[in-house]
RNA sequence: GGCGACAUAGCCAAGUGGUAAGGCACGAGUCUGCAAAACUCUGAUGCGGCGGUUCAAAUCCGCCUGUCGCCU
């Protein structure tokens, strides 16, 4: 068995203390961390997406955080490519890397080393599809599917999920291959990183959902409504407009609805969204979990961190 | 005190005699180039309570309770 390159990973839902966990574990342990956060990404999108600043990283180089401008689209293609340069280049400084973010699917993505196409993606099929969609509605799609790519097309069938069909026939379409084949030669080549995974969860969902709905209420005597007109009111790509923070407040600035509603929906979307990245992460059988309300202290959360650390 | 309206799942809400639509939330799940996205599954032997009419009532009648409005 070849020698694997270390690398830690700390996940969960959104508000569970990802950022201050591993902070603490980068300093004890001389790392560095890569976010896997598709929102963080963005410039100017700090309050929103919780990024923390220069007091909160206590000096721990962050990696892949705010270095897009909005109107930018990326992908877990691109970032699965950027997260790797970052690992080499951090372990070549003989520091050990440290993969923190609520992205399940960048985290799987790059620890898997899923291998994505290197095509080149060709928006006109894309824009194509998704008119033909809007206009004759998903069976002809899903027909058309199953001709080239009938495997793929019985999987798809049962949820009829536009954009993953959507996606399928703009392969086929973009590269001659089908998503099939892709999807059993990504994963041909066996995993370079041995990742030691934590996941911060809650023994009581509550718990969770209160930190949420006071981290709104901060968030917004932080500023937040100020940095939605902002965000708002410059280009955004079809990746940062599904940031949630600024899209629930709109109505509220456009002057169409009253901002406890908008707030309301705002608190009750980023629950949703919690709970969305519980059932992503909780498929994973070997992720460390620690259930962050089980600890009396920050300190008591730590050395359990430490430990499955060293115990792996 | 009088008159009137309304009372259906956690919330909104269709249904005026024939055996409880739908939406949202909650919960569970899917997940390979926009993933803080998109999608799938899931709830009332029950329609405020008690009686009555009828083969049959959420639907008609009476009384009670509650909410809202108007009047004195």
């Amino acid at each position: 068995m070849k020698n694997k390159i270390k690398v830690i990973s700390v996940v969960g839902p959104t508000a569970s203390g990802k950022t201050g966990l591993s902070v603490e574990l980068a300093k004890l342990l001389d790392g560095e961390i890569i976010s896997a956060d598709s929102m963080q990404i963005y410039k100017g999108m700090d309050i929103a997406t919780a990024k923390p600043d220069d007091a909160e990283m206590q000096g721990v180089p962050h990696h892949l955080m705010g270095f897009l401008p909005p109107e930018q689209t990326y992908s877990v293609a691109m970032f699965t490519d950027d997260a790797r340069c970052l690992i080499a280049d951090i372990t070549k400084r003989n520091k050990l890397p440290f993969i923190v973010g609520g992205t399940g699917l960048y985290v799987d993505a790059l620890l898997n080393n899923i291998r994505f196409h290197d095509e080149e993606r060709n928006e006109e099929v894309s824009t194509e599809l998704r008119e033909r969609f809007q206009k004759e509605g998903i069976e002809p799609l899903l027909e058309e599917l199953l001709q080239v790519d009938p495997d793929s097309a019985q999987r798809l069938s049962k949820e009829r999920n536009p954009k993953r069909i959507i996606r399928a026939l703009e392969f086929y379409k973009t590269t001659g291959k089908t998503i099939t084949e892709q999807l059993a030669l990504s994963r041909t080549e066996e995993s370079p990183y041995k990742a030691i995974k934590i996941g911060l969860s809650f023994s009581d969902r509550e718990k969770l959902y209160d930190r949420i709905n006071k981290r709104v209420d901060d968030m917004l005597s932080r500023g937040l409504l100020e940095e939605a007109r902002q965000v708002l009111s410059s280009p955004l790509s079809q990746t940062s407009a599904m940031a949630i923070g600024y899209k629930e407040l709109a109505p509220y600035i456009s002057g169409e609805a009253s901002l406890d509603d908008c707030v309301e929906k705002l608190k009750r979307e980023t629950r949703r969204y919690a709970k969305r990245q519980l059932t992503w992460f909780r498929r994973d059988k070997e992720i460390n979990w620690l259930y962050v309300d089980e600890y009396n202290s920050f300190d008591e959360l730590f050395d359990a961190a430490v430990q499955i650390i060293n115990k792996g």
